[in-house]
DNA sequence: TATGAATGAGATTTCATTCAT
DNA sequence: TATGAATGAAATCTCATTCAT
C-alpha cells in the first residue's frame, strides 16, 4: 500500500501495555480484567501482548515493577542526598511523598498486592525485596540520623518504622474501598499522624 | 449399610457452609475459591449449598455477616456498658479487641473486603453500614466521654477516630501479605501506637 | 395435636396435581416448568407428587390424558347420538365445539403436543390413538351421513376431513403465539371457513 | 503433521453454524439441543460458536433469520413483480411456494416458533415483524388486486388472508408431529383448500 | 513482528429425582 | 403416606492461551 501509517516505536510497546493493564486492573481488579481488553486499550493485538508478556501473571508483575519501584527509588535517593534535618525531611519531602500516594494511580497497585499477593508468592517476594525493604530501610536511616544528631530520642519508632507508613496504607485502603460512602481528608489524616509521632519522639530533654 | 448417604441437619448447615467458605476464601481468595470446593469442605453437595445461598456472592455476604458483625457488636456493647474510664477502656478491652484481630480468622475477611469490595458495591455498603459506621461511632463516643470528664483534651482524634484503627488495619494487611517475609509483632505495634496517641491527647493541663 | 386440619380426600390428589401441572405448563412450557412449582401450586410436597407420577414425563402424559380425551369423547358421543342433519350438526354443536377450543385451557395442550411431541414418541402415539383418530373418524362419519342422505355431494372433504380442523388448529396456534401482536377473531375465522367448505360441498344439483 | 488443528474461515463460519443449529434444533428442539452438539456438528469449538453468537437465544434468532426471511422475501418480490392475474398467481407461484414449505427444513422452524415463542417474546416479535406481517400483507395485496380487476368479489378473504395460510400451517404441524402415524398428502391437501377458497371468491356475476 | 480466529478447560448455576425421617 | 433436605449430572457461558496466516 502507498502510505505507511504512523507506527509507534517498538520500544514503547511494553510501557504502553503495562499502562493499559494498570488502567484495566484499576477498573476491574486482576481477575476480572480481561487480557483482551488490556490489548484493546493498548491499541495492540492480543497476540502481540503475549509476545511481550508470556502470561497474564507476568503482565501483572511487570505492572507492579514499572510503576512502584521508581517511586521508592526516588524516596531512597531523596533520603540519601538530602541536606535537611531529619524532622525537616519528614515534614517536607517525606510528607509530600506520603500524601500523594493515596491520590496517585499507584494506590491501585497497593490494593492489588493486598488482594492478589497471597496468590502470587513470587510477586509478593518481588514487592518485598524491591519496595518494602528499600522503603523501610530508608526510613530507618533517616530516623537513625535524627537520633544521632540529637533531634530524636530513642523510641519505638526505631523498632517500628512502619508507624510512619500505617496511616498512608490506611488512607489508600479507605479511599479505594469506601470512596462511595465517605471521603477521608487523607492529607490531614497523614499530616496529623506525623505530628503526633514527631511530638512523641522529639528529644526535648 | 453402615452410613446413610446423607443426613438432614437443616439448622447446622448454613454455619457449616459459611465456615467452610471462610476457610476456602482464606486459602484462595474470593474469585479463585470454587463453590465446589467449599461444598466439599463442608461435606455437602454443591446443590445443597445453593439451596441455602442463592449465589456465590450471597455466600460471601453471609460469611461477612456471620463472622464480622458479632465482633463489632461486642465492641459496641462493651463501650456502651463499661464503667471504666475512657483511657482504661482503651488500654484494656479495646486494646485486647484490637490485638486479636490480626490473629483471628476475621483478618481474612478484612483482606477480602479490600480485594473484592470494589467489585461488589453492595457488599461494601453492607460492610460500611454494619461494621465501619458502628465501630467508628462507638470509638467516637468513647473519646467524647473521655473529653467530657476531663481525661482527654480536644484533639485531632475527635475528627479522626480512624487513627486508632489504622495500626490494626496495617497489622492485618502486613500479616496477611508478608507472612513469609517477615513477622511483625502486631501486639506491640498496636500497643505502641496506642500509647503514642494517648500521650498526645491526655489532658495534662 | 388437638384439631385435625381439613384434609382433601386422597382420591382428588391426582386431579389436583394434573390441574396444577396444566397451569404451570401453560405458563412456562414443559421444559421450563419446574416440578417444584407444580407441587407447590397443588399444595402438595414434591415427594408426594413423585408418589403419584413417577417422572415429569409421566405427569405430562397424565395431563394430556385427563384434559383432552374427555372433550373428544364428548364430540364423538354428540355425533353418534344426534338427530340433527349433518349440516345442522356442523353449524350447531360442531361449530360450538370448534370455537371454544382456542379459548379453553386445552389450547395449551395442543401447543405442548406440537412442541414436545417429537421428543416423546409414546405421548404422540397416545394422542394419535386417543384423540386424533377418534375425532377424525367421528367427523368422517358425520360427512358420510350427509352424503348418504343427499345433503352433501362427494367431495375432497371425504378424503380430507382435516379441512374442518385446520382453521381450529390455526386459531389455536395464532392465539397462543401472537397474542401480544394481534388478536384474531377466531370465532368468525372458524365460522367463515366452515361456511366456505359447506358451500363447496352442498349438493345443489 | 497432515491436518492443521484449525483453519481460519471467518466468512463461512456463521452459515456453517446456523446450518448445524437448524439440524440440531430439528432433532431435539430448542431446549434439548446442546450448544456443545451444535458446535460439534459444525466442526467447531464451543468457544468459537460463542464468538459469533453471544447466547444460545441469539443463535436461535440467527437461524430463523437466515432460513425463513429469505423465503418470505421471495414471496413478496414475486407478488410485487408478477404479471400474472391474481388467480393465476395463486394457482401457480403461490401454490408452489405453499406446497414446498411442509417439506423443507423451514418447517422445523415453524414448529420451533410455536414451541418456544411464548418463552422468547422478542423472538416472536422478530418473527412477527419480519415474517408474518410481510407475508400477510403481500397476500392481502394480491387479493386486493384481484378484486380491483374484477377477478374476485369482496369476501371474507379480504379480512382473513390467513385462510390461505391455515392449510399450510396445518400440514406443517401434522407432518412434524404425526410423521410416524400417518402421512398426509400435503400437496393435495393444500391444493384442495385453495380450490375451495377460489371457487368461493371468484366473481361469477 | 503482528493478527485475531480458534481452542478447551473450567466455573457457576439449575433441577429432576431420591431417600432419611 | 407425606415431607423437603440432599444429591449430582448436566448445561450455558467465559477467557487465558495458542497458532495458522
Amino acid at each position: 500500500m502507498a502510505e505507511p501509517r504512523f507506527r509507534r516505536r517498538k520500544e514503547d510497546r511494553p510501557a504502553e501495555i503495562t499502562a493499559a493493564a494498570l488502567a484495566e486492573f484499576s477498573d476491574k481488579g486482576y481477575d476480572a480484567a480481561r487480557v483482551d481488553d488490556v490489548a484493546k486499550r493498548a491499541g495492540v493485538s492480543k497476540g502481540l501482548l503475549y509476545l511481550y508478556f508470556r502470561t497474564k501473571e507476568e503482565l501483572f508483575k511487570a505492572v507492579v515493577r514499572s510503576f512502584v519501584s521508581p517511586r521508592i527509588q526516588a524516596l531512597e535517593n531523596g533520603i540519601r542526598d538530602t541536606e535537611l534535618s531529619a524532622e525537616a525531611f519528614l515534614r517536607g519531602p517525606f510528607l509530600e511523598f506520603a500524601k500523594q500516594i493515596p491520590k496517585s494511580p499507584v494506590r491501585v497497585l497497593v490494593r492489588l498486592i493486598i488482594a492478589e499477593g497471597p496468590k502470587y508468592p513470587d510477586l509478593t517476594k518481588y514487592y518485598w525485596d524491591n519496595v518494602v525493604t528499600h522503603g523501610l530501610s530508608a526510613i530507618r536511616q533517616l530516623i537513625a540520623r535524627g537520633v544521632r544528631n540529637g533531634e530524636f530520642k530513642a523510641s519505638a519508632l526505631d523498632e517500628f518504622p512502619q508507624m510512619l507508613v500505617a496511616p498512608v496504607l490506611f488512607s489508600v485502603v479507605w479511599t479505594s474501598v469506601f470512596s462511595k460512602q465517605h471521603s477521608l481528608d487523607s492529607d490531614r489524616f497523614i499530616e496529623t499522624n506525623l505530628e503526633i509521632i514527631l511530638s512523641a519522639i522529639r528529644d526535648t530533654a
